[in-house]
DNA sequence: CGCGTTTGACCAGCGC
DNA sequence: GCGCTGGTCAAACGCG
């Protein structure tokens, strides 16, 4: 532990890195190869109930198919206007948008409306985002999915000759932040830690992830607002290759409130929180009951997603492969892929129409 | 015993 | 080239 110490010392020291701007951050949200993240401020419980239309790599408020629903106060939200693209049009809730000229490459320096907090969190979020995105950007386009399997192979450990394949692919990758006591936020898939960093300029360490199913090189890493200690920043690296596990860690869809699983952050402790979606469950229900009554507490989710496709249509990527396994209620858990993990249906609008192709 | 976590070390990429 | 940081590996360990 106490080396540990010393590495958060060293990174929280460590000056060399200069401070992150959102200047050379992801480039875009919309879609395009770039990424975005936005936050919103939810009120507890709300999480259970939101939902989002297909994640075609539109603005984050296309997320939402509606107008900002009446219990979702848009606290703030970031984008990633590509410098190269048009804004899409966004709904009227846009006007708490906050555009913010930093997170575009040609950024200087501003962003009124946005906390530091967020700020920062983004900022953590697409710095690395961006970082890979544009290297990845040339390489993934040679490679294929595979190479997640076959670096292990080919990785023959001796001592450690962790020699990766030089043209590593970088998966799509959709982060998003949540207001939760709790880390690891149980999606409903299964994840295995395998490793664990102290990451610069925050005081909290950076947890790593894979999914547990076989041939499934999925990703998840979750880390600490350093800013804002409260808010817990997810990124799911990939696309799972198998169906949506009906039964995660025991029970996923088939949490009654009852269970403790009603709302975010009333757990405490626990490595896994309430942060369940897409659960049949919840589909019954309808948008009314936003709160849980839990605490007065809130959470909060937002996006930043990064395509390192450079499709435009980047999040449907996940929506697809989920879809290429219909699980037995299928009919029920809409796929929508890794958002579904992240945004229980309800709220998604179902409409297929944002299905572009 | 199987599975998951912890943890120290290694590697690659990047900036200076 | 060097140093730093993020990402990953895998042995050791813990737990049920």
């Amino acid at each position: 532990m106490d080396k540990k110490e010393e590495l958060k010392n060293n990174a929280e020291n460590s000056n060399l890195m200069a401070n992150s701007t959102f200047s050379d951050q992801i480039p875009a949200v919309y879609g395009g190869g770039g990424g975005g993240s936005g936050f919103f401020e939810i009120p507890q419980g709300y999480l259970d109930m939101m939902s989002f239309q297909d994640y075609g790599g539109a603005s984050v408020f296309d997320l939402l198919q509606q107008p900002t629903p009446p219990n979702l106060v848009v606290e703030k939200l970031q984008i990633h206007p590509p410098s190269t693209l048009e804004p899409p049009s966004l709904p009227p809730s846009v006007s708490t948008v906050t555009e913010t000229p930093e997170m575009v490459n040609t950024s200087t320096q501003n962003s009124s409306s946005i906390s530091s907090s967020s700020n920062e969190a983004a900022n953590n979020v697409d710095q690395e985002n961006n970082r890979r995105s544009a290297q990845e950007n040339e390489e993934e386009q040679h490679e294929d999915v595979e190479d997640d399997d076959q670096e292990k192979n080919t990785t023959n450990k001796q001592l450690k000759p962790k020699k990766k394949n030089p043209k590593k692919q970088r998966e799509p990758r959709f982060a998003f932040m949540t207001k939760s006591d709790i880390d690891h936020l149980d999606d409903g898939y299964r994840w295995r830690k395998y490793g664990q960093k102290a990451v610069k300029n925050s005081p909290f360490p950076r947890s790593y992830h894979r999914c547990t199913s076989v041939a499934c090189g999925v990703k998840k890493r979750v880390e600490r607002s350093s800013d804002d200690p409260s808010i817990v920043i997810t990124t799911y690296e990939g696309t799972h290759t198998h169906p949506y596990p009906m039964t995660p860690r025991g029970s996923i869809g088939i949490l009654p409130e009852s269970a403790g699983y009603g709302g975010l952050g009333g757990g405490d402790g626990l490595g896994v929180s309430s942060f369940l979606f897409a659960q049949p469950h919840y589909q019954q229900q309808q948008l009314q009951p936003y709160f849980h009554n839990q605490t007065s507490t809130s959470s909060s989710l937002s996006f930043s997603t990064t395509n390192s496709s450079a499709h435009p249509s980047s999040y449907s990527h996940f929506l697809q492969e989920r879809r290429a396994f219909p699980s037995p209620s299928s009919s029920l858990l809409r796929d929508h892929g890794l958002l579904q993990d992240v945004v229980p249906f309800q709220i998604r609008k179902d409409e297929p129409k944002k299905e572009q192709n």
